[in-house]
DNA sequence: CGGCTTGTACGAACACTGTCGTACTAGACG
DNA sequence: CGTCTAGTACGACAGTGTTCGTACAAGCCG
């Protein structure tokens, strides 16, 4: 079974978390995690970019420690590290979900 | 007497905000002015940068949304536009704000 | 086994960003 | 008026980030 690594949160960056944040596609894919689209593959997110662009995404959230991936088969089932995030960085990632779906109707 | 253009809040992109603070010295740009060092000239900051990276980095801020330039004769004066911030992506800056100041002794 | 799905690796192209130095402008001050 | 200070404009440059296509690997399923 192939593992990916995940930083430890007392290795979280401000710096990485608020520059992946500073992405539309991967605010989008947070935004889909946050609203319970859990464990469902990254493929399935219908994001408007191309496998190798996908990948490249969900890596550097994973790296920021804002995401979990892990193998089920061949698919990743992700999901937000919400507890870790919110004991590092209190408040910051409701804020920016909070203000990143301006449109829910 | 030169003017600087501002956006209004209804323009703030979550996009600009999060790219603006995403770099680390304008978040020390913002945490200095958000410790109470309002109406300094943007040179007294001591920024490890030239005066042309400087003139860069506030500008950023501004054109954000995240600061209020104005002239004073030849010089600057900074200040955080904490309400305008708060009424269009509310709790971010202070988030932000706590998790960038690890080491307050 | 052979094919299908899901994702990765790698390289290339391209745009954007941060940085600097130099030359310049606007205002203050003598 | 001359000089100083604070900042801007512009061009250049290196580094990085996003994107893609193609080729490949790892598991499932028939």
């Amino acid at each position: 079974m192939r593992t990916l690594e995940h930083p430890k949160p007392e290795d979280f960056s401000l710096d990485a978390v608020l520059s992946a944040l500073a992405d539309p596609i991967r605010r989008m894919i947070v935004c889909r995690l946050a609203e319970g689209y859990h464990e469902q593959a990254c493929l399935s997110f219908g994001l408007p970019v191309g496998k190798s662009t996908s990948t490249h995404h969900f890596r550097v959230l994973r790296e920021a420690g804002i995401i979990e991936q892990r193998y089920q088969g061949t698919a990743i089932l992700n999901s937000l590290r919400t507890a870790d995030l919110e004991a590092r960085f209190p408040g910051l990632l409701p804020a920016v979900l909070a203000s990143a779906q301006p449109a829910t109707p």
